[in-house]
DNA sequence: CCACTTCCTGTTTTT
DNA sequence: CAGGAAGTGG
């Protein structure tokens, strides 16, 4: 039954796509362009394995790029194999496996159960406290977190260039991280990684569980991910890597290019499979995409992608005169399609660096078309969410200090740093924790009387016989937290909607069955704005080019694809960082199914300074003219 | 000791 | 344009 089920899925599969399907043994490298099928082919191939009887569901791992791309795999899975439920399954961004595995062995990492995961922003908070507290002013603390976070993560000494005081920095960031008992993004990866590594025992529970390993994106993994990989690669080599070295834009996050060049010389009797027909693109912007690759300095080898014979428009490429202009030409042309038969969500614009999406914005609100932007701050790191998951944070884990200090004083309680110091030395002093210190100190009356509704808000917060949405309510209106928006942000309408989504995705969380409000917490942090690009919306949606790796839309707009902007001027000396713009590049046009429309202007504004006169992309300059229709404004 | 105002700098991409 | 530093009033 299982077999005959296995052998209806090859015919939904043309024959390299088969061939990846079907290979389970051993190493496998499938290169797979744009628009190939790929996500096809990783839950097809998972399927397989499950259908003809080689391993059940969770003696897979499956590790993907974004929480969405997991999920989709996941539900994808499910539709095929008619399975029920995936609850043990091992389909996880790379993050979120390493939190699986400190949740399985923390007390060996020093961890106790009720750990909690520091974002970027709560580990800068903490560094920002310890190099106030030893009055380090060399270098700004988002330096220091750069550095001491390179050292740590490749497990070097650091270097003499930066002297002692940050060696001791980072020896003291972290003691008091664990001390604080929290992980941030670099123990995600490097605890399991070193545990695995060291721990024969951990090692082989592991090799034993997975019997079949699958990574997608391998273009965007870096060396300590592959190592990763490697050691709990099982002896039988069952690993399959996906990846398209064209579309690797993550090198400035330590991703390495190399490890999918390389891989194949890297394990022995490694199969390879090269998925090039582009299911999604017509052949006409599969031409200028073929160009656009072509010019790159370093390439694994050539690889030229071809369509099925689709037919459409020519990409164009609009000049304008400045960059209002060019906004605006977008709007319109997005109204004009609106009106010929295509949906907002058909549309997708896409620009290089965050602070653009604001041009465009006015543009469409100006001409009333709904759009969703996808990058910048995302949903759990806003002010107002981020607040309330602190208080959550530290009700579970009284000795997370930086959640502490986030919301000790919010609502404003009269308590600033000088009192926040005196509670911490309290703490260390007495070997107390912070609420016990801190309500030791009021006692002595040390500390101004609002702080009750402090200790109140904590209190209901531990009532663990009520729902947690329950409980965060009765938080908000304890605070009065709707208040304290209204009067600090003119945008507070906003800000409470996002407080109720919160408390939505509390109670979907609860009603499905999740374990504990740990699990949710930590997990809500490693999602991104990625991870929540919705195609049944009817809007617009705006994202960085980075963000947009993975999608397709019918219609795609490039905005700002000038000199400096794309390719970024920091990035076009060096051959390499200028071969990764390019790419970028590619990315973006690559997204388009059937429209492609690149705009430019001759005025741009870098911050503060407009620059007149500034010419198109290089990677626009080089396209010859038959396969780009350009108009000038 | 805290809160509020004003002035200043400095903007790539994010799991 | 926001987010920190510094200065002042309460």
């Amino acid at each position: 039954m299982d077999l005959v089920l296995a052998k209806n899925l090859l015919k939904d599969l043309d024959t390299d796509q088969i061939e990846a399907v079907t290979s389970t043994e051993g190493p496998l490298l499938v290169i797979a362009g744009p628009g190939s099928g790929k996500t096809r082919v990783i839950t097809y191939r998972f399927a397989y394995i499950v259908l003809t009887g080689k391993a059940k569901p969770h003696e897979i791992l499956c590790v993907t790029f974004t929480n969405k791309a997991a999920n989709e795999m996941k539900s994808r899975i499910l539709n095929i194999t008619g399975a029920y439920e995936t609850r043990n399954w091992w389909i996880k961004t790379f993050h979120s496996l390493g939190l699986s595995i400190i949740k399985e062995f923390y007390e060996v990492l020093g961890l106790k159960n009720n750990f909690v995961v520091y974002d970027k922003d709560d580990q800068l908070n903490l560094i920002k406290s310890i190099t106030k507290k030893y009055n380090f002013k060399e270098l700004s603390p988002e330096k220091v977190m750069e550095i001491i976070d390179d050292f740590r993560y490749k497990n070097d000494e650091v270097p003499d260039t930066f002297g002692d005081k940050i060696k001791e920095i980072t020896k003291i960031y972290e003691e008091e991280i664990r001390k604080n008992n929290a992980v941030d993004f670099v123990d995600l990866i490097t605890l399991p990684y070193r545990l695995l590594k060291n721990d024969e025992e951990v090692r082989n529970y592991y090799r034993k569980k997975w019997k079949y390993l699958m990574i997608d994106e391998f273009q965007d993994t870096d060396p300590i991910q592959y190592e990763f990989i490697k050691t709990i690669l099982n002896p039988e080599k069952n690993i399959c890597v996906v990846g398209d070295d064209d579309q690797s834009i993550y090198g400035w996050r330590g991703a390495n290019v190399e490890n999918i060049r390389n891989f194949d010389k890297d394990l022995k009797n490694c199969k390879i499979v090269i998925l090039k027909t582009n299911y999604r693109s017509t052949e006409e912007i599969i031409n200028l995409s073929n160009y656009v690759s072509s010019n790159m300095t370093f390439r694994r080898k050539e690889k030229i992608v071809k369509g099925t014979g689709k037919k459409g428009n020519t990409p164009i490429f609009i000049e304008t005169f400045d960059q209002l202009e060019e906004a605006k030409i977008i709007a319109k042309e997005i109204k004009f399609l609106c009106q010929n038969g295509y949906n907002y969500n058909d549309i997708a614009i896409f620009y290089r660096t965050n602070y653009l999406s604001r041009l465009i914005e006015e543009a469409l609100i100006r001409e009333n078309i709904p759009y969703k932007i996808y990058s910048g701050v995302s949903f759990y790191e806003r002010t107002e969410v981020k607040d309330i998951i602190s208080y959550i944070r530290f009700s579970i884990n009284q000795n997370d200090f930086v959640s502490f200090s986030r919301i000790i004083n919010v609502p404003k309680r009269g308590i600033g740093e000088i009192t926040l110091s005196k509670i911490l030395e309290f703490s260390i002093k007495n070997n107390k924790n912070l609420l016990e210190s801190t309500l030791f100190l009021k006692k002595e009356g040390k500390i101004k009387p609002e702080i009750e509704s402090f200790e109140k808000a904590i209190n209901i917060l531990s009532q663990n016989d009520q729902k947690i949405s329950t409980r965060v309510r009765k938080l908000i209106e304890e605070i009065d937290y709707y208040t304290y928006l209204s009067q600090n942000y003119e945008n507070y309408e906003e800000r409470i909607e996002n407080v109720e989504e919160l408390i939505r995705a509390i109670s979907d969380f609860e009603e499905s069955g999740g374990e504990s409000i740990e699990e949710f917490i930590n997990t809500s942090i490693l999602t991104t704005n990625s991870d929540n690009v919705d195609e049944q919306k009817n809007y617009v949606s705006l994202m960085t080019l980075h963000i947009s790796k993975g999608l397709e839309f019918p219609v795609v707009f490039i905005f700002a694809a000038n000199e400096g902007i794309i390719p970024h001027f920091k990035n076009t000396l060096n051959p390499s960082l200028l071969d990764e713009e390019r790419r970028l590049f590619y990315v973006g046009i690559t997204r388009a199914k059937k429209n492609l429309i690149i705009t430019s202007s001759r005025i741009i504004r870098i911050g503060s300074i407009k620059h007149s006169l500034v010419s198109p992309s290089r990677f626009i300059d080089e396209i010859p003219s038959n396969l780009i229709k350009t108009i000038r404004v």
